[in-house]
DNA sequence: TATTTGTTATAGTAGTTATATAACAAAAGA
DNA sequence: TCTTTTGTTATATAACTACTATAACAAATA
């Protein structure tokens, strides 16, 4: 599993962590109950701080997709009742369909680009 | 025409002002060649500081979303060259739609969120 | 001329991000 | 038992971001 983070991204290191574990979620290559690296073995792996990794993991936790114990360390753990509700979900959408139809991309197309994204993650 | 800012809200108050912005020019409440308030009025109007909204105003200006002057002020003109791509769409669509799989939320419903958000800036 | 416009400058406070070093308790394995 | 590994917590520091405050400028309008 490899993880890459842009350096010269605004985007928070931890930010984009997390995001990439939710990708690999999403895409079946990160299981149930499959264990994550430890803390300090990602952040040597990928030359980042202890820390930095333990924030998007406890994110992570917070959020439903991982849980964290001193043995196990973190295992993958998708929590139905604490993810993000619908509504959130589409807080999330607005901003990016707005944008697309300021720029006056046809409905149609943005239905096209969500399934060219849901086949992204049709992988595994 | 209101803006409603969160000063809870984690997101910083020059995004939520933004977005928007962007929301209005995707519903149509604000069309091309209208103008939007001063950045002093602005200011005044919500409580924040003059920067905040000049920072917002010059965000958006860069992304193309309107045109700066001294004497007319914003005004709103959506340039379509300097617009995000398709590929950067997609990018902000790819997190929202990963944490949809990851609770299992069927690739229909999606697609209906999708047509719920488009619908919510078919006012105008 | 006085006002309004975005723009720029400077400065301060607060919070975030990432780093570094260190230590802790709990469990596992030798 | 001793060592290692695990997440967790605590401090401290540097750099950056967000927001505010005050002030001034040039350009155009009324």
């Amino acid at each position: 599993m490899f993880y890459r983070i842009n350096f010269e991204s605004s985007e928070a290191i931890y930010v984009q962590l997390c995001n990439q574990i939710v990708y690999n979620i999403a895409s079946g290559e990160l299981k149930e109950g499959e264990s994550l690296p430890s803390v300090r073995q990602l952040a040597d792996t990928i030359g980042i701080n202890m820390h930095t990794v333990n924030k998007a993991y406890a994110i992570l936790r917070e959020q439903g997709y991982i849980t964290l114990d001193k043995h196990h360390g973190a295992v993958i753990a998708v929590d139905m009742n604490r993810l993000i509700g619908l509504s959130e979900l589409s807080d999330s959408l607005r901003v990016a369909v707005a944008r697309a139809l300021c720029r006056n991309i046809h409905p149609d197309e943005i239905h096209m680009l969500v399934d060219d994204i849901i086949n992204e993650f049709k992988v595994f």
